[in-house]
DNA sequence: CCTAAAAGGATAGAAAAAGTCTTTTAGGGG
DNA sequence: CCCCTAAAAGACTTTTTCTATCCTTTTAGG
């Protein structure tokens, strides 16, 4: 239960190598996905996602590629998980309080709000620096 | 993300509504059912699960049904989901450390333990009695 | 032995996840 | 200006998981 998509690994993996480039240097789709091993088309739909939400920037064409959109310290795991899962959500009652029956409360419910919480403070917790030092070049999330 | 499923919700709901009755009250599948606003059949084998691992007790024939297994503040809302959902596991790396590549290490892998002991424990945390409590009869998880 | 109720197996439909393919758009170099 | 390269975008396929139902078997009571 709880599990993080391939996806959501993918995407992990894919940003943290980025994180540990060098900050300017514009990388190759497909050698970060040789790098990280992912299918490079999977890993072209979830950079895709990182850039439309400016946390990396694209380039076309000749010499193109992708870079870090902020710096690795700037930019955190939760943001990173959330740009590709979607908000984290334990219950769908947390989002949406009527799916709680139609009873006044629920004494459940405040115990999503709290997971919610927790894992969501880890997350915003770990930034991407941190996650790409120790000089892990590659298969390494 | 990290969305608890049907099955799960449903367990609860219908695990917690048993909570509320006399503890050695048997209820009928089929009453408890339209209590919680779950198809039967499904909730069916979900307390087939439950029954298998001592969460409740049924009972065939006339005059069958279910009760609980335990004392309802001896059963925590972890045992519940986990009965149903499986285990929580962010990520798979989690159960599996060979999951996390090839590498010595891996600097996300800390983040996931945490993440599953924090989550782990606010469930560990909540009995069914708490949940039962406040006289909701149905219609509440 | 008849009926009520749970157990268990099989299966079907829907949705989500995982991955592929094709076409379009943009940039750089000759 | 034309071509080559590389990402963007979207359609499409496959696989897996979730959700749900049905049917047969087993068990227990009356």
């Amino acid at each position: 239960m709880m599990e993080l998509t391939r996806k959501g690994e993918y995407a992990i993996r894919g940003i943290v190598y980025l994180a540990g480039r060098p900050i300017d240097k514009v990388c190759l789709l497909s050698d970060i996905a040789a790098a990280v091993d992912v299918p490079p088309t999977f890993l072209a739909k979830i950079f895709q996602q990182f850039s439309k939400i400016g946390l990396v920037k694209s380039f076309r064409g000749t010499g193109g590629g992708f870079m870090l959109g902020r710096a690795p310290e700037n930019i955190t795991l939760l943001e990173v998980v959330e740009a590709v899962e979607g908000p984290i959500i334990p219950n769908r009652c947390v989002v949406n309080p009527s799916d709680c029956d139609r009873s006044d409360y629920c004494n459940v419910h405040p115990v999503w709000k709290r997971i919610q919480g927790e894992v969501r403070s880890v997350l915003e917790g770990v930034t991407l620096k941190e996650l790409a030092a120790g000089g892990n070049t590659s298969k390494t999330i």
